[in-house]
DNA sequence: ACGTTCTGCGTAAACGTTTACGTTTCTGGC
DNA sequence: GCCAGAAACGTAAACGTTTACGCAGAACGT
């Protein structure tokens, strides 16, 4: 076999090329790249410069294969429906991990997982060794993925909270604060009949949110009433659709005075239908989100929302993992992050009955 | 040392364990796990039933080390100060790169650099050979990591364009004409008085979408008058401030009736801003943006757009990648994907002078 | 002068695959 | 019965590193 080449015919170079050139053996070499001891300075300073010179980088892949690990890590997102993506929250996540990844000399590949498939596919990633460890974003009830992991004992880190797995390594907000404390500013301003566009009841996410709204009801002497929760579906579309034929189909002296959504996300198509039914938000319904993303304060009203430390929630997962990783005392396995209500005009007090 | 074990101490398969446990050589193990000829029916079935039963996953990295190709590309983001993940279209396109790749055997790696740094740090990714091609999202004028790429031969596509350099391998969509059809059909409303909130002049979607709304101007046989082009920063709460004084400080008979906004993302603060001058939507002021984002069909009011194609443009780039890699032919190294106006109710006609 | 310890360095094994090449056995044609 | 060719398989090199170990020579003590 010829000796590789890359495409316009230049020979890469290797680690054997620099130690010939600077007179040495390999093993010289690699201890000044990785900054061992047991060179002296003159060779370690002429190895350097050599190798500045010559642009060498060390292959990945070889030292990968001696070393047992490949400073990868995989961020495996839950694919509901391909809506994942689009949701700001993730880009601010992601965005986090990567910053805090990169500056420890890690990388991250990031896959989706569609939350109805079976195979668990992912499992090939970690019997190939081809990463060091997960974060999960997002796990569904009693994740059969979380579960496998865990009795692998493979280092991964929930974001979001697991439900059914004990002792399991996560980060998350206190959902069911935020949502309880989203609840409680409606009915402190005076809201008795509240709604709760839901999100997937088959995650946590969905589950912690409607239990927030629940407690809350409950606190303030509300019935929780479940014919006041919509389970919309994944997409704004079906939101807007769910919620416009909720309202069409309510009696006027029903009708809720607000609404709390899953998420922002949400609560824009929440808004619209709404509008298109003639109602007025604030005046006739209030409306309240979650995450607080960017553009919420922007929105036509500007939108009420519980603030969630989104990125900082990645940062928070991806540091753990990596001192999982490196076998570093880990101050604590549960890291939940706090979260406030951010009032803007999509608030108000309901009207007096006519 | 001792033989390397997972944590909970049982050893990892490897590929002698089965060719021991088949009574067979490795490269008999390795042609049915590859599918190569050369192996009796018999032995193929064995072979195949203890891979399945031992759970037996090849080693990726020892894989990569001897094919010379990691089967990974790397995404490289423009890190427009930390903006980029929060918007959607990279999100969306991030996807359509992603089912591509995996759907291909192919994995991929995020990372995002800083538009202003210069140290290039992405080439130690392809000098390490831990990556065998790249997507670079969005590209600088005369942009050095394109350059750098094209000179070494390496295979690498980029969304959008690439201004300074021939020859590139891109798939983009036709901002300039996207752009033009938004003015042109402000235009065709009856707007004289446009104004653009521009996205950054350093990079080629901000200079071409700029040069669209130019040419529709001088073809409608109105002056292009550089006063009217806010170039707001990259932020949306910078797009707030510099609007919001925009129109603070014009005279009344000199305010433009019609703005069209760099992307949805941009337009959302700028709804805002003239809200919050008293100024109506489209009633004072028309607006339209670009990329017609998944939630601008609900905005308040529905936002009239330029819809993008951004998943399929991430699956052309993925596709064009992926031939460019196994040296397939190519039909044509530019991909243009065309654009169309989508009207909504942030579009009206002026009204008359009182 | 002679051990001992340290420093600097090279040798070679190891990481887990793929694959060119050689060898054996089988098949079939004459 | 012989030989050609194919089929099935094994041997070993190669991919480019890291690192345990060994060895020479220097430095240092007595």
């Amino acid at each position: 076999m010829t000796k590789r080449t890359n495409d316009n015919g230049t020979e890469r170079i290797t680690m054997t090329d620099i130690a010939k050139m600077a007179g040495v053996s390999v093993a010289t070499v690699s201890r000044v790249i990785n900054d061992s001891p047991g060179v002296s300075d003159e060779n370690r300073k002429r190895i350097s410069k050599l190798i500045e010179e010559l642009g060498y980088q060390p292959n990945f892949t070889a030292r990968n294969l001696v070393r047992q690990s490949t400073r990868t890590i995989a961020v495996i997102n839950m694919q509901t429906l391909g809506q994942l993506h689009a949701q700001p929250a993730s880009g601010r996540m992601l965005q986090g991990i990567e910053s805090v990844l990169t500056s420890n000399g890690y990388r991250c590949t990031i896959l989706s997982r569609d939350e109805f498939a079976q195979d668990m596919s992912e499992l090939r990633l970690i019997k190939g060794g081809s990463v060091d460890g997960i974060l999960l974003n997002g796990a569904k009830l009693n994740d059969p993925l979380a579960l496998e992991l865990t009795q692998r004992n493979f280092p991964f880190v929930i974001i979001g909270r697991a439900i059914g797995l004990v002792n399991s390594h996560y980060v998350d907000i206190d959902n069911v604060f935020g949502a309880y404390s989203a609840v409680e500013s409606l009915v402190r301003l005076g809201h008795r009949r509240i709604a709760h566009v839901c999100g997937s009841q088959q995650t946590n996410l969905g589950v912690e949110r409607l239990e927030g709204y629940r407690r809350a009801l409950l606190e303030a002497g509300l019935a929780y009433n479940e014919s006041l929760v919509i389970d919309a579906g994944l997409t704004r579309k079906e939101v807007y659709t769910s919620v416009r034929r909720f309202f069409e189909n309510i009696a006027q002296e029903e009708r809720p005075t607000a609404v709390f959504t899953f998420n922002d996300f949400f609560a824009i198509p929440v808004i619209r239908a709404l509008l298109d039914l003639g109602l007025q938000v604030p005046r006739d319904v209030s409306v309240i989100g979650f995450d607080d993303d960017e553009a919420s304060q922007y929105l036509n009203p500007p939108l009420a929302s519980v603030r969630a430390p989104i990125s900082e929630m990645g940062m928070k997962a991806a540091e753990m993992l990596l001192k999982l990783i490196q076998g570093k005392q880990i101050d604590s396995r549960q890291v939940i992050l706090q979260t406030r209500v951010i009032e803007r005009d999509s608030l108000g007090s309901p009207s007096p009955p006519a």
